[in-house]
DNA sequence: AGGATAGCCTGCGGGC
DNA sequence: TGCCCGCAGGCTATCC
């Protein structure tokens, strides 16, 4: 399941395929996947067909494939999504293979670009230009919670009335955390997941946010963690598995101090935390690491 | 208006 | 072995 760091891996691997080259056709398998800023069907052109390719930006879990004259492709990733550099065409029996780009500079030795979803909770979003992407989807998220400094969103991590939790996966506080690193960087500084905003001190917000930026990058460099279906866009898994202490390890023990973990929903998603590490009242501002 | 909830999807693993 | 069910969750629409 691709979350901030894997999706980084997914730009950056897509580079060498992507920019400078010339998208030579485009075909969507599954128009409904798509979605324009106009509303009407999906054009060739409007998924960057006859365009050259720029550069390819991210913001949170959303990449943006922008051509020269502007033209941008959005694509999200989704839980199941993978963008996939290929030689040779899919053969047809692939499943789920939702769109097709050729793209080449040579158009003797085409290479292939597949977007493919079994889940289908990722998608394409076409817009005509880097200002239509931004008033239309990008302002609507925080700062990204990789490239933007801790300080530009910790105060957001204390908006509202709702569990610390759910202010994390909220993407108009901080672009970018999923439930993987919410739940590590919570343990990681000591909050209950639970923990109403209100309640949380300036300081142990700023710790939190610290926690949650040093955990996507370490993850970055790993080259994203490998949880089930995740590639980069040439077909490989994350190389090391960085150390879970809290998601995933339901119903085993803390890691750090023997207890049992305990879970429960919150911010309608499963949620793992120690409770002796993670005490309900003491909120421990003073325990950032590396 | 902010926060909670439902729904979208398929693959996989556990239980029987 | 094979079937059924629950679960995984990012994001949007809708409700309260």
């Amino acid at each position: 399941m691709p979350e901030l760091p894997e999706v980084e891996n997914v730009r950056r691997s897509l580079i060498p395929h992507l920019v400078g080259h010339t998208i030579r056709s485009a075909s969507l398998l599954r128009p409904d996947i798509c979605t324009t800023d106009s509303g009407h069907p999906p054009s060739p052109a409007s998924l960057l067909c006859d365009a050259t390719i720029d550069r390819i930006e991210r913001k949170g879990k959303q990449l943006a494939v922008i051509a020269t004259d502007g033209r941008v492709l959005s694509i999200h990733l989704g839980m199941t999504g993978q963008v996939l550099a290929r030689a040779t065409p899919p053969d047809p029996s692939e499943k789920h293979v939702h769109a097709l780009w050729t793209t080449s500079t040579n158009p003797s030795n085409p290479s292939f670009i597949l977007f493919k979803d079994p889940r289908r909770f990722g998608g394409l979003w076409t817009f005509p230009s880097i200002a239509s992407l931004h008033a239309l989807r990008w302002s609507l998220l925080g700062p990204d919670a990789l490239d933007a400094p801790p300080d530009a969103w910790s105060a957001a991590l204390r908006r509202g009335h709702r569990p610390i939790k759910a202010a994390l996966l909220d993407q108009t506080s901080v672009a970018g955390v999923g439930n993987i690193y919410a739940d590590e960087a919570l343990f990681r500084t000591g909050i209950r997941p639970t923990t109403s905003t209100h309640r949380l001190t300036i300081a142990a917000a700023t710790a939190l946010a610290a926690n949650v930026q040093a955990l996507l990058a370490q993850a970055v460099e790993a080259g994203g963690s490998t949880l089930r279906d995740y590639r980069n866009a040439d077909g490989v898994a994350g190389t090391q598995q960085l150390e879970r202490h809290v998601y995933g390890r339901s119903s085993r023990t803390c890691l750090r101090c023997g207890s049992p973990l305990q879970t429960a929903q919150v911010g309608q998603r499963t949620t793992v935390w120690c409770p002796k590490c993670q005490p309900a009242r003491t909120i421990r501002s003073d325990s950032v690491k590396h």
